[in-house]
DNA sequence: GCAATGACGCTCT
DNA sequence: CAGAGCGCCATTG
């Protein structure tokens, strides 16, 4: 049941440009409410000729889990910066300000 | 087939 | 407010 990854990309692809979202909420939409971690792990199966923006995806702390040692958190970083997300130098957003306002059928973040 | 790990999240101390 | 522990499922050795 593999299928679960296509759904996460989806859900990620459905990020608007300058916003960000977290796992927990890419897995909900996903149908998957609790399994974070596989939106997480589906992610680092991305491949680099994906068009999914996993940049956009960061944890329910707001701040990018990814570390430059497993993954590339700098380019993490750089690419959010690319699109107007400031991010603290301690990889850290804020998600009352960037945090993707889900239009979806179960909308979960802040009014 | 068994055991350990992982781009997380939530609750408890 | 900060830190630690436990739970979820799939992938990999």
């Amino acid at each position: 049941v593999t299928g679960s990854h296509a759904r996460i990309y989806a859900i990620v692809r459905r990020v608007p440009r300058g916003r960000v979202t977290t796992y927990g909420t890419v897995a909900r939409l996903a149908g998957l409410p609790g399994q974070a971690r596989l939106v997480g792990y589906a992610l680092s199966a991305l491949d680099a000729s994906s068009t999914v923006p996993w940049h956009r995806v960061i944890n329910a702390q707001g701040r990018i889990s990814l570390t430059d040692a497993n993954g590339s958190r700098t380019e993490q970083a750089l690419r959010l910066a690319r699109e107007g997300v400031r991010v603290s130098a301690s990889g850290a957003v804020p998600l009352a300000t960037y945090g993707w306002r889900v239009a979806s059928p179960r909308p979960r973040r802040a009014t």
